[in-house]
DNA sequence: ATGTGC
């Protein structure tokens, strides 16, 4: 791959062959180590019909299916612009939401322990069933794909404030509950409030760094203070809902003339009958997802109150798995384009006006999961806003998961982890050594990298006291 | 990520 630095932190895929547009690279050299593969696949979506500027890449990218993780593009609809379920990936709306409690690290260590063994019994995890919300009837579910966190909040799951703090006020428009399919209805119907496995967990995290006092201060966020960080997405239904779309896309590419360098990259035109019926099961999923990061939210704040009378406030919620319709200025006017980020979180700088009155000056608080014994950090956007106002979404792999569980053993990992001061509570040993630290790149390399392109500013650090894992 | 998969 002939890679051509165009600044620090920027590298650029010149246009060969069928690409349409360049694609453009936010990382460092040492973060593009190993990641050939997921090259290849930022200049493949770059042949994608109506895709527009340039096929972006954040600086924790890696291999993933079609797409890669840490990937950006859109296109334009009124340009034959296509949508790609795998340009939003298996995991439809996955995202991290976070909660700051009222009481700082000092005050909470005495009831942890407590508290982790009541965060043990009441977050379903690991895979197939078991679920906080136990629907009782076909409506609910529906409810639920057209409502997301706002029907969860309805139905008494929360507090009005929470949607405030949720992106799309907690439900995406435009939702099709009929274009999801009944074998997702059926593996989704019991999971409404459920963890998953994989990078999915539940962390109690101590706010050990603020870099921007302001803007963490409109986050409501101090030095010391105790958070809670959920990171889920729509687990077996976003799955069979990629699943089914990719299928008839590969089945009606021929019908469009679309030709695509990988089979992976399966796509209609966004103005077609089955690139409507993506996007409509898509945002359906994308609710399911916020609805079960509500759902777990408010078992957390039970916990909390019961076992330390402890409040906790919803900082954010947000997807790093999505395809939106938005408004962006490319090529000197305004134009609707399908903005695809997978493994890459929307970050609008201060002054949006999408952003609620309270966050308007500070910018759109982005919530960046790390790895179990390392930091995970609040971001927030910035007015230069590349990439479709967009940035990083997490560490990324560095090794497999068979290669990390070689690594080391998962008893022996906990007993490590817990001497530095992090209780853990996993429901499978082997799911816990997968998730090594060791397994993945330096988050703070991937940060540094995001914030030298451009794309984010730092705000906080958080580090684990206690972790949750499926 | 996922009732890891033909």
């Amino acid at each position: 791959m002939n890679l051509v630095q165009e600044g620090p932190y920027r590298y650029r895929i010149e246009p060969t062959g069928p690409m349409r547009v360049p694609g453009v690279v936010f990382a460092s050299r040492a973060l593009l180590r190993d990641a050939e593969q997921a090259l290849q696949q930022v200049a493949n979506v770059a042949t994608l019909p109506g895709v527009v500027e340039a096929s972006y890449a954040m600086p924790d990218v890696h291999w993933g299916y079609g797409f890669a993780i840490g990937g950006v593009a859109a296109t334009d609809p009124a340009d034959g612009g296509v949508v790609s379920p795998g340009g939003v990936g298996f995991d439809i709306s996955c995202g991290v939401r976070l909660l700051a409690a009222d009481i700082d690290a000092d005050g909470l260590r005495p009831v942890l322990r407590d508290v982790m063994d009541g965060l043990d019994r009441a977050v379903p995890r690991g895979m197939g069933k078991g679920a906080v919300w136990r629907l009782r009837g076909a409506e609910e579910l529906t409810g639920i794909l057209t409502g997301g966190s706002r029907f969860a909040v309805e139905r008494g799951h929360g507090v009005p404030r929470d949607l405030d703090r949720c992106e799309d006020g907690g439900a995406v428009a435009d939702a099709d509950p009929g274009q999801v399919g009944a074998r997702a209805v059926e593996r989704g119907a019991g999971q409404v409030g459920s963890l998953g496995s994989g990078n999915h967990f539940l962390e109690v995290q101590r706010v050990a760094a603020v870099h921007d006092d302001a803007v963490a201060a409109a986050f409501g966020l101090r030095r010391d203070q105790i958070c809670v960080m959920i990171h889920s997405g729509s687990r077996g239904l976003g799955h069979q809902v990629c699943t089914d779309h990719v299928r008839v896309m590969e089945r009606e590419m021929p019908r469009y003339g679309i030709r695509v360098p990988d089979r992976q990259l399966a796509c209609a035109p966004v103005e077609s009958p089955p690139g409507r019926a993506y996007l409509g099961a898509m945002a359906a999923a994308a609710n399911y997802g916020r609805a079960n990061r509500q759902l777990l939210a408010e078992a957390a704040r039970r916990v909390f109150e019961r076992v330390a009378g402890v409040r906790l406030d919803l900082v954010y919620d947000v997807s790093h798995n999505l395809a939106k319709l938005e408004e962006h200025e490319i090529g000197g006017r305004r134009r609707r384009v399908c903005v695809h980020r997978k493994g890459a979180t929307r970050a609008f700088p201060p002054g949006h006006p999408e952003l609620p009155p309270d966050l308007r000056d500070a910018g759109q608080p982005v919530l960046v999961p790390g790895t179990m014994g390392t930091a995970s950090y609040v971001l927030t956007g910035v007015p230069e806003g590349r990439a479709f106002y967009s940035t990083c979404h997490g560490a990324g792999r560095a090794q497999s998961r068979h290669q990390a569980a070689r690594g080391v053993s998962g008893r022996d990992l906990r007993a490590r982890l817990e001497a530095d001061g992090i209780a853990v509570r996993a429901s499978s040993w082997r799911g816990l050594a997968e998730e090594a630290p060791a397994a993945y790149k330096d988050v703070t390399a991937v940060i540094e990298a995001g914030e030298g392109a451009g794309l984010c500013r730092k705000v906080a650090e958080l580090r684990p006291v206690g972790v949750v894992k499926g």
